[in-house]
DNA sequence: AGTACATCTTGAAGCGGTTCAATCAAGAAT
DNA sequence: ATTCTTGATTGAACCGCTTCAAGATGTACT
């Protein structure tokens, strides 16, 4: 018995309408006949037809009224980032607003992740996490279709939504400097995609391949030159941002036991000191301040409550999916703004200066 | 000027072969003499042709390679929810794996959710966290695709993923028996999505229509009752499983301060309930014992580590899409198991019995 | 009765590809 | 020199649906 697939010019003759009734039937029951629309009605019914398949609308209609995400990291991984998941909120209101659906695209081996974006059926695509020379920046532009870059800027013919991360990481350390801090270290996202991590040489610092590293780790190093202290001489260790966090926790605290400030470069990072301090016993702020970056939904309920640099994260979703569905490109940059709360104080008398 | 949108025939023209060269050249290129290709090739790249289009492709080939995860939540609760992401994390390794796409169809509205699976360009789906009469699975079922339905039988003729609630519940409940427990309290999940929260009656309770409750539920009352404690003496707290669980917390507590063990509904429940006990003094295990459901990953790191019934969330996953991109629709069932940790103990001296 | 106007319905042309049977050219075998 | 193979290319038929110009049917008005 073989599966009989039904189809709209089948239900049309067993209704005995057109094909092009049938159709209206089903899209547009108001302008057909209601004697008529029964007919077909019961036919479908009676045939057990499943609707007009979306297969056919789409390449009469063109547009697939879908976007998708296009994220390198294992959708795992993805989704266990509170960043990303901030931001999918903010893709997910607009689709949900619009109606559109929402694909994601995972990209962890460069292979699959090319036949995945030039195969996927999508009106658009956002780029999350991105290295500087990234391929998949390449393959989207030969698709073609509208994309937009978030945190990187890929050239003029597509959308890309930055944050003054530079400015956001000066704030940062301008604070810390504020309320008298001179010893720091800095936690760092990952300069390269070798998967090593550990106290970075210089060579190392400047061959960043990521924007948003490169640029936040710039806005430090300048605001703490300004105020005399080479970024030479800070200890800089460099830690993934998933759970592995917490070991970039123990290397910065172990790397720079003297310090009485970290700037940690992201929130995932920060969160993970603030834990790591606790287990030493290092009250924060007393001993130790911490600053993150971000402002994710967790710095605000950590306790005690992250400082950190906000970025309008759901804003940027909301931003680029909207991009996507009205076909625009523009570059868009927003804001970061310090958010001043518990984890960061004076340093102890005894260690000033 | 207009767009001149250049297809594959429009290729084939320029380079002065048959469509279906062309289509080799891009599909199959081994079968198609070098020189040829290299015509066509350049014809693409003069002509800035994307490559073929999967919409065309789609329709021929009649698979999309897509599989569609229907969440009834909004999108961005759907992935605060720690055991959702645990879920999707076993969901995209097979996709990962099969080079399968990923469709996230939002529902929180029914109309909105009946046109997203109408029209979804998918495989099959996989439908998550549905009441029991959902309309969701009708909608599924009409579409004539594979579904499988997690946490729930929906007939014969999809396939559904079902754990042994109902025994994890039991177990959990005779752990805390064991201890020597005998004064509890439950806090639930919802029993009827009418978004109503605090203390549960009877009447509402016999009115579940989540089948996970309400299995869950009978689990407890089972162990409970065998040890002569009657269901009806229990204070039962109905609460949201979202960030909003710290108020179901709260709420348990005070509906029953004299409780010396916590049945918790869910992980995020119990979490919710670990903290809000530190919030009063209220040391865990010694003063009050909490166990959870799931064993999601922030289970284990949780301090005290949370005692809960696991279940192969992950796995679930994986079985689900493995199910649809499969084609196959049977019926799993999987085991729970308790895992003991530390946020279980016997109840204080002086409250015991 | 004749004309004008609505309201439906029809038939056919795509949408952008893939595939398959048939054709063709060229070298191998007889 | 003729027949067989083999391998590459072509042409046309779909895939399932929407849309649109043109035709048909019926109603209202003069």
């Amino acid at each position: 018995m073989m599966k009989p697939v039904v189809r709209l010019a089948d239900v049309a003759r067993a209704a005995g309408v057109s094909q092009g009734t049938a159709s209206n039937a089903f899209n547009r029951p108001d302008i057909v006949r209601p004697e008529l629309r029964a007919k077909v009605e019961a036919a479908a019914l009676s045939l057990g037809y499943a609707g007009p398949d979306p297969k056919g609308r789409l390449l009469r209609a063109g547009k697939v009224h879908a976007l998708g995400v296009v994220v390198n990291n294992s959708l795992g991984y993805f989704f266990n980032d509170p960043f990303n998941r901030e931001f999918m909120r903010g893709v997910a209101a607009v689709c949900d607003a619009e109606g559109a659906g929402l694909s994601l695209i995972a990209s962890h081996d460069q292979k699959s992740a090319a036949w995945s974006i030039e195969s996927a059926v999508v009106d658009g695509f956002i780029l999350q996490c991105l290295e500087g020379g990234n391929r998949l920046v390449e393959l989207a532009r030969k698709r073609r279709l509208p994309f937009v870059a978030v945190d990187l800027y890929p050239g003029t013919d597509a959308g890309s939504i930055i944050v003054d991360e530079r400015g956001g990481a000066q704030a940062a350390a301008e604070h810390l400097l504020g309320l008298g801090h001179r010893r720091f270290a800095i936690l760092t996202l990952p300069l390269i995609d070798d998967g090593r991590t550990g106290p970075v040489d210089r060579s190392r610092r400047d061959a960043t391949q990521y924007n948003t590293t490169r640029e936040r780790l710039a806005g430090y190093a300048e605001a703490l030159s300004a105020a005399g202290i080479a970024i030479d001489s800070v200890p800089i260790v460099e830690s993934l941002n998933d759970r592995r966090a917490e070991e970039g926790a123990r290397m910065v605290l172990d790397a720079a036991p003297e310090a009485t400030a970290i700037l940690a470069m992201s929130d995932v990072l920060a969160l993970a000191v603030l834990a790591e301090a606790v287990r030493r016993g290092r009250r924060v702020p007393q001993h130790l301040s911490v600053v993150g970056f971000d402002d994710v939904p967790e710095a605000a309920a950590s306790r005690p409550a992250l400082t950190t640099v906000h970025q309008p994260i759901m804003e940027k979703g909301r931003i680029a999916a909207g991009m996507i569905l009205s076909g625009a490109t523009e570059r868009v940059a927003l804001r970061t703004a310090l958010a001043v709360r518990d984890s960061t104080a004076p340093p102890p008398e005894t260690l000033r200066r």
